[in-house]
Order: C-alpha cells, then structure tokens, then sequence
DNA sequence: GAAAATATGTCAACATGACTGACGTAATTT
DNA sequence: AAATTACGTCAGTCATGTTGACATATTTTC
C-alpha cells in the first residue's frame, strides 16, 4: 500500500475538508464505528453470535424484564429479526424469558448468568477503548464527545433515549 | 466485576451508568450510528442503493484516483464483496475505472458526474445533521467530539485514518 | 530473460441479518 | 361479546458479508 491519496487533478473535483469542515466528523463517525463494534464482533464470534445478539444481549442486560416490543423499538428491526436471534439466544441459555406477572401475554427478558457474564465482558471491552479515548481529551472538553453524540440522535427520539441512558 | 445479575425477575438491578459511566457512551454510539446512516439509506434506496454503496462511492468520491486494494483497506470487507457493489456502481454510470498510468494493472475509480452529485447530496444530508449537532455544544467543548472519536480509533490505524481524512 | 510478486477479477458456495405481509393465539381492555 | 394488544410464526426475498481457489495481466527481482 503506497499513497492512497490521488494526485490526478484531471477529474471531477473533490470537496476537501477545508470546503466542508462537517467531512471530518463524518468520516470519523464512519472509523469510529468500524473499529469500536470490532472486538465485540471477535469475542461473539467464538460463541456464533453476530452484532445482533450482542445488541439484544446488551439491552437485556440492562434493562432486565424487558418487553420484546421494547427491544423492537430500540433496535429499529422487525419482528421477525428479532425473533430469530432471541430464539438463538433462549436456546443457547443467554436469555430467559418469563410471562409478565401483571399482563400475561408479555414475554419479559431476562439475561441468564451466562449471558450476563458475557455481557459485561462486552461491556468492559467497550468501556476500555471509551476509557482511553477519553483520555486523550483535556478533561475541560470531554463533555463535548457525549453532548456531540446525543445531537446527532434524532430529535424526535432524544428524550426516549436520554431516558433509557439514565435509567 | 462485583456485580452479578441473578435470574430472578424480580430483582432488576444490573450495571447503571453510575457504576459503569462508559455505558453512557457506549450507547450513545449506538444511538448515534443509528440515526446518523437513516438519512442516507432513505435516498440511496431512491438508486436501488444500500449502505454499501454509499461508502464506497464517498470515498471514491473524496478521493479520485482511488485503488481497488485502497478500498479495501478502507473498508475492511473482502475483494468480493466490494466487486459486487462497484459494479453495480459502475453499470449504474456512478463510478468509472481507469488503468493506473504508471502501473497498469491498477484499476484507479473515480465518481462520475452523476456519482458525484449523488455523493455530495449524501454528504450535504450528514452535514446538516453534524452542524444541527455542534450547535448544541459550547463552542470550546467542540473540539472534545473529534478527540474522542479519534481516539476509539485503533491505535495503529489513527495515522493511516488522519492522513486519509485530512488529504 | 525467467521467475516471483503484485493488482485485480472471478467463480462457487455459503451465512447473517435485514425485509414484507399475512395469519394465529392468548390475554386484556372496552 | 368485541376489539385491541403482545407476541409468535410461516414463507419468501434481499443485501451484504464470508472463504478459498483460480485466472490474467503486469511489474519487479534475480
């Protein structure tokens, strides 16, 4: 890999960052995801898991007692995605469900011990990488990196995302 | 790790964002992504267009003159996946290939006029949502999103990914 | 000049996770 | 009793990713 950067001005001009100063964040946003899901991706791969289980593990655990409507609403997928990847999790021994007690017809999530180990795993290999990237930030601007990230949030969404943060 | 989540529904205490503050991050990451590509998927579907597509066409885009073996690199997805996607690019009249002038079995991409109209209404689309974003930070904690994001870059790939951004 | 390495393309076969749309069942609410 | 809700399921499709092997042209190295 040499010089991936072309020096053929004959084509279509391109839009430097100097022209959008926005194309930073953009791109960073872009490797900032890429490598943050990666060893998350690694670990779940030894267990057959995907990005999906690690997303319904992770809110599970957090929020135990769950509602599968929840889930479907956070994670923006349908019915039916998720159904097969909460089966795989249920028949692995990662996540149990219960009948909500006060409305029978909800399947309340819980994460296993199993499953709640290996989501905090997750969750420490996650909070590493956050740990020293912050550190990297003068403290008088770390603020910024999450006021920046719940802007970029829909508008529409924020207060129901702020809420489930918090809680 | 001292916490253990038992398996019992009733007992809903698990890892709060007071005990793990990285979580507050971790998933406004996910909050983020998630709404920060709906845009963009929205109009590329328009073109039969997924968010394959939309990557390598920015990057193309952003550098003329691209490598195959660059694309790669940049995206970490194997030869085969990304041939599919830039001959349909390709095909759709998005994106052009010519030999390298110096190396001729080098295939350099550049965007098309079409590809980068394309390409710059997608980033017009994300740039609003990043200044929508900003405009919601203290001027002088704006500076901490870039850090942050920055740094959840893996190491050994921040050079590559500044130099890539900043040309 | 021959051999090795490189850049790219291509084939077959497959896995994951997403989608739509329709329908079923049990439980709760009206 | 009827309507609504929560959830599951069936059947099919699509987009995007994977591995591994092999082909071709070209450039580099010995």
């Amino acid at each position: 890999m040499t010089d991936v950067i072309s020096n053929d001005p004959t084509d279509t001009a391109t839009l430097p960052p100097g022209d959008v100063p926005e194309l930073v964040l953009i791109e960073l946003l872009f490797f900032a995801y890429r490598d943050f899901v990666s060893d998350p991706d690694a670990l779940l791969a030894q267990y057959d898991f995907g990005r999906a289980h690690h997303r319904v593990l992770h809110f599970v655990s957090r929020h135990p007692g769950l509602r599968v409507a929840d889930l479907l609403d956070i994670l923006r997928i349908t019915k039916q995605s998720l159904g097969r990847v909460l089966k795989q999790l249920i028949d692995a021994g990662f996540v149990d469900q219960r009948p909500g007690p006060k409305d029978r017809r909800q399947r309340l999530l819980y994460v296993t011990e199993t499953g709640a180990a290996l989501a905090h795993r997750l969750i420490e290999m996650q909070s590493r990488r956050i740990r020293a990237a912050l550190a990297a930030v003068p403290p008088e601007r770390r603020a910024g990196a999450e006021e920046f990230l719940r802007g970029i949030i829909d508008g529409g969404e924020r207060a129901k995302v702020a809420r489930l943060i918090e809680s």
